[in-house]
DNA sequence: GCCAACGTTGGC
DNA sequence: GCCAACGTTGGC
């Protein structure tokens, strides 16, 4: 039984574009630095649906899906000095990070914006609408699921 | 282990 | 670019 999740990405940085462009049909998702969206990443498994998010965008919303390839392993990027998202207490012994690997599934014909999200009530409890959270990586119910594809078209 | 200071997220 | 909200850090 497969699992529903929300990833958030700036589009700027990593777009749902990006993820269906690339070479090898699958995306590392990685620079997550959140201890709850990192153990939200270490619960996904494969098969796993993903909802796109973009988010520091205008508008933000969500784009489409995406799904899990690969379950969590250690995020490469920690051990990186050069990446922005090097984390000098992290080492390979001691990895604090996770990343998994995703591939495009789907676009949304249109972008589902926060404020098209905010008129379906069966979407009220999703951490996404909630003011002041900023978890980027969230579990997301079947029936939240049922009613964003609804929503969708 | 408290909590002030600081840094980050992300909508607007 | 502003700023509210939140998470993390580090002095004590």
């Amino acid at each position: 039984m497969s699992a529903y999740w929300l990833f958030k990405s700036e589009p700027d940085v990593y777009s749902l574009d990006s993820l269906r462009l690339e070479k090898s049909g699958v995306g590392r998702w990685d620079g997550v630095r959140n201890y709850q969206a990192r153990n939200f990443l270490r619960a996904a498994q494969v098969g796993d649906q993903v909802l796109f998010y973009h988010s520091n965008a205008a508008p933000s919303g969500i784009v489409g899906i995406a799904e899990i390839v690969r379950t969590a392993y250690p995020d490469p990027t920690q051990f990186d000095p050069a990446s922005e998202y090097y984390d000098p207490k992290a080492t390979p012994d001691a990895p604090r990070w996770s990343a998994v690997d995703v591939r495009f599934v789907r676009a949304f014909p249109r972008l589902l914006s926060l404020e098209d999200l905010r008129q379906v009530p069966a979407l009220d409890a999703m951490p996404l609408l909630k003011r002041g959270t900023r978890l980027s990586v969230m579990p997301v119910t079947p029936t939240e699921w049922a009613a964003i594809l609804d929503l969708a078209g």
